[in-house]
DNA sequence: CAGCATCCTTCCGGATACTG
DNA sequence: CAGTATCCGGAAGGATGCTG
């Protein structure tokens, strides 16, 4: 398997990770691209501004620099209506499309274990500091 | 004035309006959370050093960040041992290690489509500025 | 409408030095 | 060893103004 060497050597060359799933959340869950992703999945092809009222809460520039990205990764693409006004849609292209199982096994985890995590940090933060933390 | 501004990350502007995953994607991916649960995950119970050593490139400060945080979120076990010189210990939790399936499935799909996104990215450095784009 | 340019602020995260 | 405290630089991200 040429895939298994290469990611030995990926590892080896980039020792912050030690990690082979490293790269992959680099790409896919950067800042804001599961969101756009996710929005792109779910509701098909959207124009620029579709997406922006969507996603509420991301500015113009921050969501052209994701769907750039996005675009050069190979997992959403772009189209241009030269007309007036202008036209851009933004659609998922089929790689981005494989990661819908993905999506789909990261949503059950959180259905069911998001609300251990609440818990959990409710218990860690109402106890009292332990042995070896602070003075 | 302490850096516990990881909390502050943790107050998100955006609801899961957009996308159901968003609180998943935030508190097991990221920044450096993926390799220390990995190496937790794959290597078992580890002292501080051997995570700081298996890690490279991370500094003692973020990785006491990171593992403090994946303590609260119950991701992390965390035992200390009251010696001379101290010793304390990091294991994943079951709730963590319930994330194993997730990881697996990351480097299968990492391990099939990676190569396309470096094409990808090529391909777009490769081509000429569209329509639609600078000027 | 889409998005680029510019300025400006915030905020990690690195480096260093120091304790129990 | 396993941290904490402090300072600081660079990059991410917001706000504004302007084009085709």
């Amino acid at each position: 398997m040429t895939e298994t060497t290469l990611e030995m050597a990926r590892a080896e060359i980039d020792p912050e990770a030690a990690c082979p799933i490293a790269p992959v959340v680099d790409i896919v869950f950067s800042r804001w691209t599961t969101p756009i992703l996710w929005a792109l999945n779910e509701y098909g092809r959207q124009r620029f501004v579709e997406l922006e009222r969507r996603i509420t809460s991301i500015t113009p520039k921050v969501l052209t620099q994701r769907l750039r990205q996005l675009e050069r990764d190979g997992l959403v693409v772009r189209t241009y209506h030269p007309e007036v006004p202008p036209r851009v849609e933004y659609e998922i292209s089929e790689l981005g499309r494989s990661l819908a199982p993905l999506f789909a096994s990261l949503a059950e985890w959180a259905a069911g274990n998001l609300e251990k995590v609440e818990r959990a940090r409710q218990d860690y933060d109402g106890r009292e500091p332990l042995p070896g933390r602070r003075a």
